[in-house]
DNA sequence: AGCGCATCCATTTTT
DNA sequence: TGGATGCGCT
């Protein structure tokens, strides 16, 4: 244990009782925590099968696995409980199920399934879906089991109407067997805080208890930890306040900056030596995340020399950006930087348009991580209802999605029926299908299309445990006919559909050498679980592509090169609907400082002047982050100044500047409240905003209009004349001009 | 059932 | 801008 620094000794060796490591960016703190492990292993002489370790994603729970395989050996490793909470919790309801009237082979439901459920259950009660959205009823309930509230509850926080969906939702999830990723928490939680046999042997089961990105915990999830470790106390948690970023999500940073309240003995330990960037990069993340409102005192430092200085380039608009940054991972490519070490970042998906369209444009190979998921596509969700429905014939969000896919003439009608025959006898619907066919409940037509269904399905079930997954997946495509209305409407989309199922294949067979290869059988239930429960970087594929992704995704990773794009205000800080309070901002900033750190010896940050996106362009300022960069550590390029048109693409403007005079001392343009435009047909002095009476401009609602006048001030304001809508007055951000810039180039 | 068209909407997303 | 959704038409 050597290789380890004073602190990180201490998080090492100190193994009883309760311990908070405050792990900095980059601080080597996966290092510490297999240490951990490993040292438990060795000189407590625990069982490994007593040693939970929870870690914020799949990727890093591989990654402990194979570093520890390395210090502890195969058979040991195996025998850990390493996992994400929802890996873990899946885990341990498959031996608990019964205690909260769950089947063996529940399934989990994603968020389209259960939109697909709440929907249902909204109609059935008659709940105006304009009210009452599906999609905000699954936010309120989601938040009520985040804070440990199973329906019923009597601090529910919810009003009637949803209190009853609430009710319902989770009664026909219980009657799917199927449970939603919230559930999966709550009810280990539950089994944990109940008093007798079950709960006793849950609560004892785990003799060490670590977590680590401990500041994106929620409260049930910090319940469950705390259940978990009661007995021996010895809980440690890893984490890192300055790096919360998913309150929205129900992580709450107070529960690691309180946690010696509720521990008092703990001993805590402050991992604050950066071994990942140069000095420069930490300086600049520091400078950003100490303006925080917030935070535990911490003082992120490095050995490393400064480096290069952090760019901080000033474009016109995203598809200037674009190209710069294309510009610039090309010459890093021709210096021998590997397109996998560099990544580019940005605060929201709609971003990766225009940097996409440059990366093509150049040839240059890249990966999005996120957006649009592989499981989500139309093609594999059918395919792994089918497989769900096989696993788990109750569940009805799956056999409601593939009873007529493809169409086998089993229309709303008769699946209306089926589902009054489901509620009023409170069966399944695959058990309404029986009543139905058995009773005669529908015309006979539909009865023969229903029992040619019930055959495929009774089929399929038959076989499947004769069948490894893969050749089920294969049987099911033949058998129900996907596969040859794919293959006869001889499309490219329906090629691109049947390439998808092979993969999906292919990834179950994948699954299962990888089960070979442990010595474990491959089931189905195995891998279904495994894919509900997968993130978008656990497909990151380490082949030579640059990786685009937001932000938040690159929590976890590093690079040797970063872009962070789009640093404007607005943009990042992301500014919605929504007002920001102290405490959104905050986190805004600790997702700027998440950003910043993951960049290990290159960091290029762009603003532009001005960005479409939501088919709006807006004009834009600076950051307020950038002006918390210190001057000496960044090195500033190009301008938004506005400049004549001539000049202004001639390229001495564009590179001239910033090499001068000390841009953060004289030009006061990133202090927020500046608005830097740049336009190249308009007078200086009169335009601020790049509009002028007289202008055309157009509204998302409104649309098109004609400039009166302009109110300038903090938030300016634009008067213009919509034709039947009438004069408005509206925020000038939230209008497009019409008017091209003469001589503009695009 | 499948389509074309209008309309509405718009962070972030471990699981 | 584009994507998701819903509706009406064929």
């Amino acid at each position: 244990m050597t290789e380890l620094n004073e602190p990180q000794q201490l998080a090492v060796t100190h193994l009883d009782g309760p311990l908070l490591v405050f792990a900095g960016a980059g601080s080597g703190k996966t290092r510490a925590i297999t240490y951990r492990v490993a040292n438990l292993l060795a000189t407590r002489n625990v069982p490994p099968f007593r040693i939970l370790a929870v870690t914020f994603t799949n990727k890093a729970a591989g990654e402990m696995r194979e570093r520890l395989r390395g210090l502890a050996g195969d058979e040991v490793v195996r025998d850990l409980w390493v996992g994400t909470f929802h890996s873990v919790c899946a885990r341990l309801l498959r031996r608990y199920h019964d205690v909260v009237g769950l089947g063996r082979d529940f399934v989990i439901y994603d968020d389209s399934d259960q939109k697909a459920v709440m929907t249902r259950v909204l109609r059935d009660l008659g709940i105006d879906e304009e009210a009452l959205p599906p999609k905000l009823v699954l936010s309120l309930v989601s938040r009520e089991k985040r804070e440990g509230r199973m329906p019923g509850h009597s601090k529910s926080e919810l009003t009637a109407s949803a209190r009853q969906a609430y009710e319902a939702y989770q009664k026909a999830l219980l009657r799917a067997n199927a449970v939603d990723f919230d559930d999966l928490l709550l009810y280990v939680l539950t089994v944990a805080e109940t008093p007798g046999v079950p709960g006793d042997e849950l609560r004892g089961r785990f003799s060490y208890v670590m977590v680590d990105e401990f500041q994106d915990t929620n409260l049930v999830q910090y319940r469950l930890v705390r259940a978990l470790s009661f007995k021996t106390q010895n809980l440690c948690v890893v984490g890192d306040d300055d790096q919360s970023i998913y309150r929205w999500r129900g992580a709450d940073v107070r529960l690691i900056r309180s946690f010696q309240h509720d521990f008092p003995n703990a001993t805590v330990v402050k991992l604050e030596q950066n071994y990942r960037s140069t000095g420069n990069i930490v300086n600049a993340a520091l400078g950003v995340i100490e303006k925080a409102d917030t935070r535990v005192e911490k003082k992120l430092w490095t050995a490393q020399d400064p480096g290069e200085k952090v760019v901080i380039r000033a474009v016109r608009d995203e598809r200037e950006e674009a190209t710069h940054v294309v510009g610039i991972v090309k010459r890093l490519v021709a210096r021998g930087v590997s397109a996998d070490q560099m990544a580019i970042f940005y605060r929201v998906h709609a971003q990766s348009r225009a940097l996409e369209e440059a990366l093509r444009a150049a040839d240059i190979p890249y990966q999005v991580l996120g957006g649009v998921r592989f499981f989500e596509r139309a093609e594999v969700k059918d395919l792994i209802a089918y497989l769900r429905l096989v696993q788990n014939p109750k569940s009805d969000a799956d056999l409601e999605r593939i009873v007529n896919v493809p169409a086998r003439g089993i229309g709303d009608k008769t699946v209306d029926r089926l589902r009054d025959l489901a509620a009023e006898r409170a069966l399944p619907l695959i058990e309404a299908l029986d009543v139905a066919v058995r009773e005669e409940q529908v015309p006979t037509a539909a009865k023969k299309k229903l029992e040619a269904f019930q055959k495929l399905m009774s089929e399929l079930a038959r076989d499947a445990p004769t069948l490894r997954p893969s050749e089920l997946a294969e049987e099911i495509l033949e058998r129900t006919g996907y596969k040859q209305l794919l293959v006869a409407a001889d499309d490219a989309e329906s090629d691109a559909r049947l390439g998808n199922l092979e993969e999906v294949v292919g990834a179950i067979a994948d699954y299962e050498s990888d089960c070979e290869e442990q010595g474990e059988v491959a089931t189905l239930g195995g891998w279904l679980e495994r894919i509900t429960l997968a993130a978008a970087v656990d497909a990151m594929k380490d082949a030579p592509k640059v990786s685009l992704m937001t932000v938040h995704t690159a929590k976890g990773l590093e690079f040797r090169a970063v872009f962070l794009t789009g640093m404007e205000e607005e943009i990042f800080p992301y500014r919605g609907v929504s007002g920001r309070e102290p405490e959104e901002l905050d986190e805004e900033r600790r997702l700027a400082y998440v950003a910043i750190t993951r960049a290990r010896e290159h960091l290029t940050i762009t603003y532009a002047g001005q960005r479409s996106l939501f088919g709006m362009t807006r004009y834009l300022e600076p950051s307020r982050f950038l002006g918390d960069i210190p001057h000496d550590v960044a090195k500033h390029e190009g301008t938004l100044e506005r400049y004549d048109s001539q000049r202004s693409y001639g390229g001495a403007s564009r590179y001239g500047y910033g090499t001068g005079s000390s841009y953060g001392s004289s030009r006061p343009s990133l202090a927020p409240g500046t608005r830097v435009v740049e336009r190249e047909d308009v007078p200086p002095d009169d335009d601020e905003l790049g509009i002028r009476p007289g202008d055309r401009v157009r509204h998302q609602r409104y649309g098109a209009g004609i400039v009166e006048r302009i109110e300038q001030g903090a938030a300016p304001m634009v008067v213009a004349r919509f034709g039947v809508h009438g004069t408005r007055r509206i925020l000038a951000s939230y209008v497009t001009v019409e008017r091209r810039a003469r001589g503009e180039v695009w």
